[in-house]
DNA sequence: GGAATTCGTTTCGGGGGCGTATTGTTCTCC
DNA sequence: GGAGAACAATACGCCCCCGAAACGAATTCC
C-alpha cells in the first residue's frame, strides 16, 4: 500500500463515521475497544492503562462510557476480588465487526 | 484486506498514537484535516461542514483548534469577504504525511 | 440605497475528558 | 492479625467540545 492510498482510506474510513454521526469514541476509547476485541483476555484496568501508556483513570471512564453504550462491560475477579475483568459484549462485538468491514469496503474502493 | 486484517491495522494505527500521546484530534477535526489534504480547494467553512455534514461551529472550533496546533490555517477570500478559506501548512503536512506512513508501515506488517 | 440573504464567529448552558491526588476495598507478607 | 501494597473508583479543578441561537460583516437583489 502506498502512502497515498493509506491517507484516502483513512479519510474515506473516518468521513463515514462522521458523517454517519457515529464517531462518539475518542482515540484512546477506541483503542481500549479494539485492544480488547483482538488481544487475548483476561483484560484488566491496571493491564489496559499500562499496555496504552494512559493513567487508570482513563481507563475506568473509558469503561464507565463504553459501558453505557452496552459496547463493554466490566466483572469482579472472583480470583482476586481487587480486579476488574473487561468483557465484550455482544453489541460492542458487532460494532467492531462494523468498522472491520468498513475498512475492508473502503480499501477495496481504493484506486491502484 | 480480510476484515480482522482491518481490525489489527485499525488496532495498531490507533494504539501507536494514543502510545506517543499523538491522539489529540478527535475524529471530527481528523476528518476535516484530511480533506483539506486530500480534496481539491478551495475549502470554506461552509463547504466543510456541508461535506462532514456537521454545523459551523464545529469547523469554526475545528479550524480554532488546528490552526493552534499549526496544522491548518485561514485566510480571508478577497474576492468574496464572507468567506474564509483553509490553507494547509508545511507542519499539516508532514503530520499528515506522518500519519500516511505509519498506515503504511502498520499494513505492512499485518499477517497474509 | 435599503432590505434580505449569506457567511463565519461568538455566546450560552450542558456534558465529557484530562491528570493529580485521594479513598475504600482486597490481598500479601511477616 | 496487623502493616503495607495493590487495585479500581472517585473527587477536584481545568479545558475542550457540543448544538442552538444570536451576532456582525459582507454581498446580493430589487
Amino acid at each position: 500500500m502506498r502512502p497515498s492510498q493509506a491517507l484516502r482510506l483513512l479519510h474515506d474510513f473516518s468521513y463515514v463515521l462522521v458523517r454517519d454521526g457515529e464517531s462518539d469514541l475518542s482515540s484512546r476509547q477506541l483503542t481500549v475497544l479494539l485492544t480488547v476485541y483482538l488481544e487475548p483476555p483476561p483484560h484488566t484496568v491496571r493491564g489496559l492503562a499500562a499496555k496504552l501508556g494512559v493513567t487508570k483513570p482513563v481507563i475506568t471512564r473509558a469503561l464507565d462510557t463504553m459501558g453505557r453504550l452496552g459496547l463493554l462491560s466490566r466483572r469482579r475477579d472472583e480470583a482476586d476480588r481487587r480486579n476488574v475483568i473487561v468483557q465484550r459484549t455482544v453489541k460492542g462485538a458487532l460494532y467492531v465487526e462494523r468498522l472491520g468491514d468498513l475498512v475492508v469496503e473502503k480499501a477495496k474502493d481504493l484506486p491502484r
